[in-house]
DNA sequence: ATCTTTATTGAACATCGTTCAATTAAAGGG
DNA sequence: CCCTTTAATTGAACGATGTTCAATAAAGAT
């Protein structure tokens, strides 16, 4: 039996998201169980309770570390880069390198649901609104004339359609990405998209190509 | 207890399947218990395993049912619009529509794991192939001239992309859109692909905005 | 030393997926 | 019509799960 103080509160809290974190990484949220993650920090299953109201709190606070973890990956991406252009392309490889690297912490992340009443915390919801500055300041640079509400909707687009990519690339789904360019598909995506992204090249007149679009992306929401 | 031949064997799997996805509907698969799709159906829990080797085995042939009713919904949404454009448009409308109406099924259909060595079904396979055809003959329509790798690349980053828009609209995760807009996120999306499909518009000479994807989307692929 | 406080335990509970010997209903042969 | 054969169906049982909580034991206070 671990005794009384070995661990703070403090500690032990951080003890068993950190080993949790460890066990989702190799064997993915669905394997593990509260007796398993008692037993790899050397205290009872009932432990755990004394910290956490269930394991789905637990798994909240692993995901506040996942995510701390993607931002500090798609954060060094950014530096590797030059243009916004390329640093946009480089986030999204981030992204699909971290889905790649750690899919269980991956569909984790994504895929875990709040129990009833349960909010997200907001040092998370921070993380995840801090990442999505991120996007916006790039597409900002590219369209310095682009509007609050014209950002809000692009930065939403791309990075929805780069996690599109990441979560059908996850591997013993019924479907799935068997055709191997996951990278090459984001490639895709991505400039296809920057390609009409300063909306109006000149100007920001609608007319030619990027003034089709402009027209169809504020026409009516339907 | 319900007689021998109230059912033969295959209305007795469509019992089990067709109960099982009205359950996923309402309370979602991981509220489900084998207990409870015996009771609704009439038999006691022994029974499902008469039929299928576990619970893994008919949710997947819930997942083919689910996908059956999505290309149902995606090949409706193709005849109420006129060009291609549209018809792409309508196309993810339609997948959306479907993810939040169904969101338990949209979960259960990307978010379930095969077991260790089970492959997929091949008449689910044909299900999915078929409905990137229908993208594919789309794209191909607004761009003739593209090659069938050109193609390929463009059905999967825009089918991801729409994706990706879908996997986060869904409630009560920790990463959510929690920002309603999601009809018009998509709009955005398919729009700004769109814009620069046809990859170079005249007689695909590499120049201009066009050009420029098109050096950007066959380069080196990192 | 003794008492108080509280961190920690681990047996117990309800429920889960799954198994399989027992049971019961249908089919066939006389 | 009865008896035997066949197999569909059962439901108790097993091991494992998340979670609870009275019991315990260790630390700090007096």
């Amino acid at each position: 039996m671990a005794r009384r103080s070995d661990h703070t509160k403090e500690e032990l809290q951080d003890l068993i998201v950190g080993e949790t974190m460890n066990l989702v990484d190799d064997f993915g949220a669905t394997n593990i169980t509260a007796r398993e993650i008692a037993a790899r920090i050397g205290y009872a299953p009932g432990t755990l309770y004394t910290r956490f109201d269930n394991l789905g709190a637990i798994f909240l606070q692993v995901n506040v570390r996942i995510l701390e973890r993607m931002k500090t990956q798609i954060q060094g991406a950014i530096d590797s880069a030059g243009d916004p252009a390329d640093r946009l392309l480089e986030m999204g490889y981030a992204y699909l390198g971290f889905a790649e690297a750690h899919p269980h912490w991956f569909a984790l992340l994504f895929n875990h649901k709040l129990q009833q009443g349960q909010s997200v915390p907001a040092y998370l919801q921070e993380i995840v609104d801090s990442l999505f500055d991120l996007v916006r300041a790039e597409l900002a640079a590219l369209d310095p004339k682009a509007t609050a509400a014209e950002l809000e909707l692009g930065v939403r687009a791309l990075w929805c359609g780069v996690h599109g990519i990441c979560a059908l690339s996850l591997a013993d789904r019924v479907v799935t990405q068997h055709w191997r360019a996951d990278r090459l598909v984001l490639k895709t995506l991505v400039n296809h998209f920057l390609a009409s992204w300063p909306q109006a090249a000149t100007g920001r007149k609608r007319s030619g190509l990027a003034g089709g679009l402009r027209s169809r992306a504020t026409a009516r929401d339907d």
